[in-house]
DNA sequence: TTGACAACATACCGAGTAGTATGTTCATTA
DNA sequence: TAATGAACATACTACTCGGTATGTTGTCAA
């Protein structure tokens, strides 16, 4: 099919990239339902046939853009899931590098809380269902990392809550809270942006009852 | 202009009102782009001739829905901003009757965060801000409230944290959280609606720092 | 040189939707 | 009882937007 996969593969690969970014921020920007197909064509000063060459449907471009989200999650969790550390430090560990994300990535994690909304809400059209079904799953999976390592702490005594739905529910919502506030400024470092998450994550595991010498 | 201002209100107000409560319900499913003005009169068996005749337009439908719930919230919260207490103790009994009033109001209150992530994200058209600008002012005289308490209480020694202005999004978002995950389940009685108000609040207090000797 | 194909752009269609203009019904009032 | 207006329903318009069909251009292999 291809003459040279490797080079191909990767421009293919550049061109869906740069329109799954375009994509990301305009979806942060306005939702899902208000961004049309030619806003997104506009900020790559392009037209729709760019983005139909690439991507089947509005819907299929949604849930690539979701997917890239929870990838880079996946990507940087997974080394710190693997870590031998006992529970409320692997949580405490989990949490920072999982805020850090909500912080640089922002306009996909975005996309991916638009589309756990949208999935919630059942306010799906088949097709779209299809297409996030699959996906919501792994997010289920990473959710489940977060509540095992919580649950393994609260068994330690070194956290304290009635229902862990609910624990697991505020938590993430505490540490994704920075997609719906954060905004980078001027002549901000990295260690202003590490400042932010480390209260953050602070405020999440202070909520679940974590004494902060226990976790730093 | 009207034979008798008492009931003519009240009949004319009840016939609003339904429509905001079908629109709540409708906003609070689809969103505000998702949800047409269709769907609002098909909830109500009704058509659109119906809903135009009590609003000028989709978005001042919007704004009423707003302002209802932002309304609802202060006449609950005033009273209890009016109480002789001491910081915290005002600030726990502040957060516990607004995490209530997520529970029990929760369609409006989903169209009051969606409100002000509208305004937030800047994707208002020039009517829509006109509409909402207004409104979004009452919400920052609101988040005032709290944020007053919880200085106070940070400098009686009472909560710890770096950034107030984090400080106070983390808090209001853990508070506003039941908007996204609570779902009435059968048979569920007051006192489960009011555990897990205890959870949401407790939460959030010990997220900024409490002790729970020192609110509860 | 010449197909052949990837990577787009252009032009168009059909469905849905906000808003309007106009009809209809019914209760109240002069 | 005739007129009036509130409270809707009906019918229509103008426009947006997802998706498609087709045209265009550059590149690359044979």
């Amino acid at each position: 099919m291809t003459q040279m996969p490797g080079s191909e593969a990767f421009a293919a690969g550049d061109a869906r990239f740069k329109i799954l970014m375009a994509a990301a921020a305009c979806f942060e920007k306005r939702g899902y339902a208000s961004t049309s197909i030619d806003d997104v064509a506009r900020k790559l000063n392009a037209t729709k046939g760019r983005i139909y060459h690439h991507f089947p449907s509005k819907t299929d471009l949604f849930a690539a853009v979701y997917k890239h989200g929870m990838d880079m999650l996946y990507t940087r969790l997974e080394p710190i899931r693997a870590l031998d550390l006992p529970p409320l430090q692997k949580l405490h560990a989990l949490a920072k590098e999982h805020t850090r994300m909500m912080i640089g990535t922002k306009a996909f994690q975005r996309v991916v809380w638009e589309g756990v909304e949208m999935h919630l809400r059942g306010s799906t059209t088949p097709e779209q269902r299809e297409a996030l079904d699959e996906l919501l799953n792994e997010r289920h999976r990473y959710s489940a990392i977060f509540r095992a390592e919580t649950e393994a702490a609260k068994a330690e005594g070194l956290l304290s809550y009635d229902n862990i739905s609910i624990a697991n529910q505020m938590m993430f919502i505490a540490l994704n809270s920075p997609i719906f506030w954060y905004t980078p400024r001027v002549e901000e470092t990295e260690a202003d942006r590490e400042a932010i998450a480390r209260q953050v994550v602070t405020f999440a595991l202070r909520g679940l009852g974590a004494k902060e010498g226990d976790f730093r």
